[in-house]
DNA sequence: TGTCCATGCCTAGTGAAACTAGGCATCGTG
DNA sequence: CACGATGCCTAGTTTCACTAGGCATGGACA
């Protein structure tokens, strides 16, 4: 999957898979992983740094967890998180389709 | 248009424009924001610092034009340029098919 | 006639975003 | 008992597009 392109879409993806519940950071790479197939198979480097900045500015809330002896960061959305993940989706379909108008590639779930 | 998420894509959109035909920057830049109905409104610092890689990278070739007393320099797609816009297409739309796996997000021409 | 905007080109330096590359610790398995 | 998977972190680099400036011509309008 192209690293370029994934600039500006982070956000996007990191509050789309704790949409599904609450998940520490490691789970999240997993978890991007999985659903794309591999197509996202992000380093710590990014997603770490990432998942702070969201908390910073308030889309996430944190709490530490301990599993066995490991010790776990465990994210939720915030309310302020919702709405920023649904502006965050407006703003992909908006680009996309600016996309489509320029190249005509249209995006569906199916492979082609 | 969200700035950030153009990161990646600016070839796909320039290559897609001169699939059309050849085009001067100037017009480049005025068909995309056409295309886009204003989405994409690049400014020439975008524009031609990408076309001269493009060029540099053998994707586009160019000639110098004069109409009355304005110098334009008309660019076309090479035949690379072509297999490169194809690529660029596959690309953007295995990042598409990946984002809409993670977000759920489809993205087609009409507006919701 | 002079000024201003659209056309038309260019580039050095900035800024923002993700990544590289390293560090540290625990647990299970061979 | 070593090594890989789990699990966290950050300083510095890279890579892109953009900002902000420069230069020139032609037409419109005062």
């Amino acid at each position: 999957m192209d690293k370029e392109r994934l600039k500006g879409n982070l956000d996007l993806l990191l509050l789309a898979v704790l949409e599904d519940g609450p998940a520490h950071g490691y789970a999240v790479i997993t978890g991007l992983r999985e659903r794309s197939e591999g197509g996202f198979d992000l380093p710590e480097g990014t997603i770490y740094p990432a998942l702070h900045r969201l908390e910073q500015a308030g889309l996430l809330a944190s709490d530490w967890t301990t599993n066995g002896g490991r010790r776990r960061r465990t994210y939720t959305l915030t309310p302020a998180g919702h709405r920023a993940l649904a502006a965050e989706r407006a703003g992909w379909q908006r680009f996309a389709r600016g996309i489509f108008a320029v190249t005509g590639v249209a995006v569906t779930g199916a492979p082609a």
